[in-house]
DNA sequence: CATCCGTGGTA
DNA sequence: TTACCAAGGAT
């Protein structure tokens, strides 16, 4: 049977009628700590573990924007690319935005990519080329939400924060078998996650629980036949610690369709430029309208359009059909011009196109792989 | 609080 | 195969 970690919390003196809080015990921390120093994972963003370096903000930073709702296996390269060609914020904050908004390509989630120079720049022009040490001036920067502020004074600064990310989320919830669903349940989360968090070692704390998250306590099937801190766990003692978190029902994906024109010509084809708000903002992509629009998108150039084929793809909050249309002429229609340019197609992948443009560009270069008209 | 914002892996 | 989801943030 599980440690009864039940005790009374002022918030149920005021309501007697909701179930007790649940605090977890003091051992908590050095348990789940212990079990860190034996099984932390090697990642290239960590200081291996017995090297007293100090911690590099700048890699720790970049390393947290680059993983917020994403994998650890996508972030790796590109974490290897950025920091080898952008080795100090200094660098990045000097470097060119349509360079660094394409080797964020492919990535997602490109907002991130624009804050990320931003933020750059803010730290050189407004701290000294520094990152700040504490939670609150971290919140401050763009990019740099209630998790990553945290995240980064604990793991880069040695501060006590409360780090509470998707792991921290399911590994709380499991440990006190929280029964209040997502998202409402989120200020009694940080209220548990506060509770546990010790005074030292807050940084490893925090990557402890994702640890445990990503490799133990997972969303199906977790392993708790190797959790360290099973023996605490309440939503263990319920034989269902799967039920947890419990989450609300989501909305159905919407589908759309749309096109998009491949216009080659003469050993090129046309690029534009997205608005740098709304989706797949300020990146390059092949011409074509608003998807969801009424009214049909016009090609950019007269000629004669073929279909070439569809892409599918699926986006956070739409999936999209994305009907691809190819012509060639001999000559330029028009040269290039703000929000628009001739790329060579042989170099068509190192334009930084994001995923849904690359996949339409391989069906243009498979059609046209010189530019000129079959 | 709800919506918008990418992508690829997993069961 | 479909559905879910991952080191969230901005508005």
């Amino acid at each position: 049977m599980p440690v009864d970690m039940r005790v009374a919390s002022p918030e149920d003196a005021a309501s007697p009628s909701r179930a007790p809080l649940l605090l977890a015990p003091l051992q908590l921390a050095p348990l789940l700590l212990a079990w860190y120093d034996g099984h932390a994972r090697a990642l290239p963003w960590r200081t291996p573990p017995g090297d007293a370096t100090p911690p590099d903000p700048y890699r720790v930073w970049l390393s947290e924007i680059m993983l917020q709702q994403t994998t650890v296996a996508a972030v790796a390269p590109y974490f290897a690319r950025f920091t080898a060609r952008w080795p100090t914020v200094a660098a990045l904050a000097a470097a060119d935005e349509g360079e660094l908004m394409a080797a964020w390509a492919g990535l997602g989630y490109y907002a991130r990519a624009r804050n990320l120079i931003a933020c750059a720049r803010a730290v050189v022009d407004g701290h000294g080329g520094r990152f700040p040490d504490t939670e609150t001036a971290l919140r401050a920067l763009p990019g740099l939400g209630a998790y990553t502020a945290a995240a980064v004074a604990a793991i880069a600064f040695g501060r006590r924060a409360v780090v509470v990310d998707a792991n921290v989320e399911r590994v709380t919830t499991r440990l006190f078998a929280c029964p209040v669903p997502l998202p409402a349940a989120r200020p009694r989360i940080r209220a548990l996650a506060d509770t546990i968090t010790p005074g030292e070692r807050a940084g490893d704390f925090a990557q402890a629980m994702m640890d445990l998250g990503a490799s133990i306590c997972t969303t199906r099937k977790p392993r708790c036949l190797l959790c360290p801190l099973a023996t605490l766990c309440h939503a263990r003692a319920t034989g269902d610690p799967e039920a947890f978190p419990v989450k609300c029902m989501k909305k159905p994906r919407p589908h759309r369709r749309g096109i998009a024109y491949w216009l080659a010509a003469e050993d090129a084809v046309l690029l534009v430029r997205r608005p740098d708000k709304g989706l797949l903002g300020g990146m390059r992509a092949l011409p074509g309208g608003d998807w969801g629009a009424i009214a049909e998108p016009a090609p950019p150039a007269d000629a004669d359009w073929r279909p070439i084929g569809t892409v599918e793809h699926v986006f956070t909050h739409f999936s999209l059909s994305l009907d691809v249309m190819a012509a060639a002429l001999p000559m330029r229609p028009f040269a290039d011009r703000p929000g628009a340019q001739w790329w060579p197609i042989e170099t068509i992948d190192e334009a930084g196109l994001p995923t849904l443009y690359a996949r339409a560009a391989m069906l243009g270069r498979a059609t046209h792989p010189e530019g000129l008209p079959a």
